[in-house]
DNA sequence: CATGAATGAGGCTTCATTCAT
DNA sequence: GATGAATGAAGCCTCATTCAT
């Protein structure tokens, strides 16, 4: 393996990546070969292993790289809110757009738990404790009801990702207006603070 | 391909069956060989073949199978039940008791979508048409409040997807206590027809 | 890998094992592949397989059965022999009429230092250790002079070894009568009980 | 393939040839790869076809080179000795020393035969040529028996070969005093003319 | 009914060598 | 002189599937 240290080594390295995540994306892990990804990048099959260890380093890459650039997306457009809930909305938002731009990625994701269940676990843990310290600042300001911070978390991640097979791998769009109107409300009412107070 | 029709058959298939369970739950479908499943069966490998078409059809037998398991054992147990929380409330519970005492066809429904995505749009097809169903008849009846009724469909799949994972995929158990507990006032929460009223 | 049941299964191995002592013993272990080691025992790539691991795994059976063979070999026609310099002379024409019956596998045993160095080791020692052991009875028996007894092994070896590849493998045949007869000579100047008494 | 002519190319095609002396000796032949050896070298991977035609001529200079270095090393050091015995033991003490020194080199040449037997025959008729010459004269002079020389020759590179295997490649040392003494010995009886007179 | 022997397409990976800069 | 990017032939190995017994 090697580190491109020319420009045109770092371009055909750019190149390997979009590849890969356009033939992962589409045919999955295990239906893509290799001489395929480096068909779609125009380059001998050779120069793949110049740049990359081996098929599932590639992949695991990827999935460390969607993993940053999904987390710096959210936190950017949810910067500027001080509000819980409208953070929560732009939240998911985000990541339904997220997910639709970088769709394959994303499916390289939801596979990966069955490439490398380790890798898994690290990437839903890295989410679900970002999300844990944000509601539990939350509830200390009182913007969220006090409840079972764990459960909550995972509730909510799992209607995001439900939501994001539904709406961006089944339909490839993000969620209709109506679907997002009401997914405020099931947030809005799992964490508001005042129950039925 | 034969359709048994000997009792010794009928077990010989059957033990093929429970095998393929174990070893595609936890080697995942490519990983798993049809010469372990026959080991495992203890059965010779041309075995195999006698009594499945190929490694993709006995998968997909498992998920139809398991789907149709699953229904069955929700359906059985909210059969009694009058009220809609309650009958959320124990359909989740069944879920997880489901999917931990059949983990390995859990998992096998998991990854089925990267083996064949058709079929895994027919699983939460079923799987959703009924709780649609079942919603839309509960908001007639008032039980439950006026919704975008797919939206809320798909967000509640997801939290019980989603907390199967944590708890019974992770951790090998059905949630705990005070998860159940959170998950009760979410479902209510979703729910509920008063919202804040 | 398979243990064959069969007496087909047997028979298909046996013809591997032979294809491979001579692709290897005329190719070298790095130039031989498995294809052509399939196609020479006429059997189908997968079916190597069946029987072997891996390429470095027969070359490694095939060093083990060569050094059992010829200790064996050896071992037998010394048997009947009183005469410690005549058990030598005896043992010296034994060696190189295996080498030549078994060329092939005498020049793999050669080639093994340099694929497994352990192995190779094991191989020398291994025959060091039984000379070592007949070197020093004969010794206390008065039919060998007193010596450095690791030092007369090894020389003894490298002899062996030298004049077989100067005869067998160079001219494909047993050293001359001629050559035998001054081996006979060294053989007992280097043994003999009187130095020069 | 360039032939050096300033300072630099010299000193860059030297550092190419230790790093595959090293390389070569270490890994072994085909094990060692141009990619590892340039980068002991220091040097970018083009630049070893700079220098040379390919792997394999470069591992066959290095075999020639050490057929010179070694017969120089023994004649330089034989050199102003009459007594043909001490000559040999010379001789042999200076092949291991060299043989030490020139681990890596030597390991190429015993591999050599598996690379190109053509070159290894060179390599031992070269040695075996000077040897005989050498004790032919010595048999005219009445320094030696009179023997059946071609056995002999070979014989005594065969002990010399194995003695260098076991001490020098095993233990990475010289052979140790009493294995030297009682090669003396050895040799003393195989060359003595009055065998036993 | 049962089986194990046989197969070969197909995938991953290595590495000697070329060549433009 | 020097270099690193690119290449693809070639090799090892897996495994779903077929089939004769």
């Amino acid at each position: 393996m090697r580190e491109p240290v020319t420009e045109r080594g770092m371009a055909t390295r750019q190149r390997l990546v979009e590849a890969a995540e356009q033939v992962f994306g589409t045919e999955g892990f295990h239906a893509a070969t290799i001489v395929e990804i480096t068909r779609v990048a125009g380059v001998g099959l050779g120069t793949f292993y110049e740049y990359f260890d081996s098929k599932e380093s590639l992949f695991k890459a990827l999935v460390r790289h969607m993993s940053h650039e999904l987390r710096r997306a959210i936190a950017t457009e949810v910067a500027g809110l001080s509000d819980r809930l409208a953070q929560e909305r732009v939240g998911f938002e985000t990541f339904f757009r997220f997910a639709l731009r970088h769709k394959n990625l994303y499916r390289i994701v939801l596979e990966c738990q069955f490439v490398d269940e380790e890798l898994y676990r690290w990437y839903y843990q890295r989410l679900a404790d970002g999300y844990r310290r944000g509601l539990r600042a939350a509830i200390a300001q009182g913007q969220v009801r006090s409840c079972e911070v764990e459960t909550v978390v995972y509730a909510l991640l799992g209607i995001a990702q439900m939501l994001g097979m539904r709406w961006v791998l089944c339909e490839n769009r993000v969620p209709p207006p109506e679907a997002l109107e009401e997914l405020s409300v099931i947030i809005a009412r799992i964490l508001a603070p005042e129950p039925k107070a």
